[in-house]
RNA sequence: GGUGAGGUGCCUGAGAGGCCGAAAGGAUCAGUUUGCUAAACUGACGUACGGGAAACUGUACCGAGGGUUCGAAUCCCUCCCUCACCGCCA
């Protein structure tokens, strides 16, 4: 990513939120530290180049003020046949404009340089949110469900996915290559099943399905967060110069960039269905096993625009909410809540869940809740018009609800008997069969 | 891929160098009238960045960037996008 593309981004940007920074410095300071963010350094620079941008854009303004002022002169003085004192004002014209040049081109590169910076500056955390710099610093909110024992003999999911001939994992790097499995038989059927029954269970939650793009421009990448921060980490088309996405966040999410909503239409519930393109760069190794990280995967998303006022009660309901669709697949799960370290660049606060795969007996994640906050809402200047009448940036959140390869891991093994593999009960009408045999 | 037409405010749409941040209509909001609905009338009604305690006020923005000019929505150049028709095609 070259940043010359994302500051020739429109125009007539919102300033991302400097006053804050500017006005919080202490608190911005320990809230960036909570994250470990290794350029605290970039916030006084911040700070300073937004005085510099306010004056010179006082000047600017004010230099601007005079020599409009002038050209109204002229213009009326011509009209008037006052042709002699219109040359007089207009020899007085070439200073101005001359300074006004050097003005704007010395605002146009403090913006620029400002926005660069501002651009590196990851999300505030929550205030909930725990110091840490590994997964293994995230806190346990809650666990839930039984963890099933099963037989020494259980298999992980890959070697049950061969058993009963239900993902060909070979037969995806013939194609394509490491990652991009081939789903067969009851394989392709329980995604389906699953693919179905999470979005009817987002609509009756009061989410409205979209069906959007799965490649998005830089706009769009940029509006989420994704660029810079994961450049590297999304696949590029760069005949077009697209992207293919992540995560349905981006394509829905942007559906409301440049958008002033009206407070009563919040909040805003979307749910769709898409594949992910992720390219997983630097991991490798027996813990992406099997469909534990692939590059192409399912997924159902959740995402709202909220209120700022109500935000923090949305995630809960959202956490409520994949929690929910976990229990009643009787997967045993703990809700996690992410330290400063393990959070994306993004997000103020996270919830992460995991089932528990008992074959291969330890965490799968399968979801990510967050609440954005303002971030998002500033780079895609949503809005909406508070109880003022004035604009104000909306919050941003969203949640796989869920995500597929690994619950169908989990499903696979935690469901094991010797008969075959159980369906769970609220899947049955979807998938049209009980066990996989 | 070829050819043509366009990009103006929430929408439609005028504006063709100064009186234009932008007519008019619609939508929306507030008020008046009305037994209710409808209608009519009156008023309000872009965004951002500055300054100011505030009233208010300065600047910028008519797809983006550059240029001409004392002065650009309007003229010139470059780019982007959209639409229509043809070709190809799920």
């Amino acid at each position: 990513m070259n940043y010359e593309l994302i500051i020739s981004l429109p125009k007539n940007k919102i300033m991302l939120q400097v006053s804050y920074i500017r006005e919080n410095r202490e608190q911005v300071l320990e809230r960036l530290a909570v994250k470990n963010f290794k350029q605290p350094e970039l916030v006084d620079e911040v700070i300073g180049l937004d005085e510099s941008r306010r004056k010179t854009q006082n000047n600017l303004d004010g230099v601007s003020a005079e020599s409009n002022a002038a050209a109204k002169k002229i213009g009326e003085l011509m009209r008037t046949g006052n042709k002699e004192e219109a040359e007089s004002i207009k020899a007085k014209t070439g200073a101005w404009k001359e300074e006004i040049k050097q003005l704007g081109d010395k605002l146009a590169a403090i913006e620029a340089e400002l926005q660069q910076k501002l651009v590196l500056l990851p999300n505030l955390p929550h205030s909930s949110v725990p110091k840490g710099l590994t997964p293994e610093d995230n806190e346990v909110v809650l666990e839930n469900g039984e963890k099933p024992n099963l037989p020494a003999n259980a298999l992980p999911h890959w070697e049950l996915a061969a058993k009963y001939n239900l993902i060909d994992f070979e037969l995806g790097v013939k194609i394509t290559g490491a990652g991009f499995p081939v789903y067969k038989n009851k394989g392709a059927k329980l995604q389906r099943a699953l693919i179905n029954y999470f979005i009817d269970e987002a609509e009756k939650a009061g989410y409205s399905e979209v069906s959007v793009p799965l490649m998005v421009n830089e706009a769009s990448a940029f509006g989420t967060g994704q660029l810079p921060d994961k450049e590297g980490q999304m696949y590029f088309v760069g005949l077009d110069n697209f992207y293919l996405i992540p995560t349905a966040e981006v394509p829905v999410t942007n559906i409301y960039r440049d958008v002033i909503l009206k407070v009563d239409e919040l909040p805003v519930k979307h749910c769709g269905h898409t594949p992910c393109f992720r390219r997983e760069a630097g991991s490798y190794g027996a813990h992406v096993r099997g469909l534990n990280r692939l590059h192409q995967f399912d997924k159902v998303e959740i995402v709202q625009v909220a209120h700022p006022d109500k935000s923090y009660e949305v995630l809960e309901q959202m956490s409520q909410h994949v929690q929910g669709l976990l229990q009643k697949l009787g997967l045993p799960y703990r809700v996690l809540r992410l330290c400063g370290g393990d959070m994306g660049f993004a997000s103020a606060l996270t919830y992460d869940m995991e089932t528990w795969s008992a074959a291969q007996q330890r965490w799968l994640e399968v979801s990510s809740v967050s609440n954005f906050e303002t971030f998002q809402s500033n780079r895609l200047k949503l809005r909406f018009r508070n109880a003022e009448g004035k604009t104000q940036l909306a919050h941003t959140l969203n949640g796989s609800a869920l995500a597929l390869p690994r619950i169908v891991a989990t499903l696979l093994e935690n469901n094991q008997t010797e008969d075959g593999i159980k369906i769970p009960e609220v899947l049955v009408p979807y998938t049209k069969f009980d066990l996989i045999s």
